[in-house]
DNA sequence: ACATAATGTAAAAAATATTTTACACTGTAA
DNA sequence: TTACAGTGTAAAATATTTTTTACATTATGT
């Protein structure tokens, strides 16, 4: 990562069923909608850096596991 | 934290200056106003998580250095 | 005291994230 | 085959973030 980075990527997926959690499941859990997650984790667009921590809460790790950027 | 997170804190400032970078030079390296470094600096709102990402990045550490939650 | 750099702030507009409602598609269990 | 859970997606409305312009305040150097 040479330059300033501009593409996210995510894990939550592989996190997300390793807990066993559906996308609805995770979505009560962060108090979003189901879409949003199923926005983010098709990285249709960057969310919150709250709703982040809150992922990166009930995925039980942290943002940089969750997150990536390129 | 034992609870769903929802309050952010920072340390931007402090890495900023240890830095010898003003709020502008920060802004500009991470391609985002003044005013967005100032408010994000000050609390007033949640960044983006890319903006987040950018920030760390020039401020040379991750997420978790500049960012909390409570 | 004066000039200037850095910061704080405000209001309106623009851009982006998020919600809501709704429906289609896929897989799987009965 | 039917029913249902989980996922993908779309469009409109709402909420939030970010930009832009502009000005006030504070600190610092001369």
């Amino acid at each position: 990562m040479t330059k300033l980075p501009s593409n996210l990527t995510n894990s939550i997926k592989l996190l997300r069923t390793k807990l066993d959690l559906t996308q609805d499941d995770l979505a009560k859990k962060t108090n979003c909608s189901r879409q949003t997650i199923n926005a983010i984790e098709k990285n249709k667009y960057s969310p919150s850096l709250l709703l982040a921590f809150k992922i990166a809460y009930i995925l039980e790790t942290n943002i940089d596991e969750v997150f990536g950027i390129e």
